[in-house]
DNA sequence: AACTATTTATAAGA
DNA sequence: TTCTTATAAATAGTT
């Protein structure tokens, strides 16, 4: 999508690759939550960025079944 | 994206249900590849459909680190 | 399972 | 780095 088509293979450039990381992120938990409601399936993301940054989706609490 | 718009909740009918969860779990499933590829991300997705199938992805081999 | 009309995501640019 | 926008890609409804 976006102004050029875009071949996947690693970004070379660290500002770009940081900044499509930051956007695709946002884009893939969102559609990870969508198709948690839309399908009533239960769904976990989780991800590191190449400077170890986490983030994370999960459909359900973390603690489900854990305590209460 | 499609021929109409499509609010994000639960889709009642059981058919239509299944069928967008095989469309959008490929979606998922393909960003979340090539955020890994393109950002040198590690990313884990996993899934539960409603009829309880699983489908995972995982941008490193879940062996790794555990044994070799 | 294929097909498109449309919506949505996003690559570049500002 | 947040906002814009042209364009690629995903997908909802259809066949």
């Amino acid at each position: 999508m976006g102004r050029g088509k875009v071949a996947i293979r690693r970004i070379d450039n660290t500002t770009s690759r940081q900044v499509t990381f930051s956007k695709r992120r946002n884009g893939l938990l969102k559609k990870a939550k969508e198709i948690s409601i839309l399908c009533d399936a239960q769904v976990g993301v989780i991800l590191f960025s190449s400077t170890g940054k986490l983030s994370e989706f999960s459909s359900t609490r973390v603690t489900d079944g854990i305590a209460s």
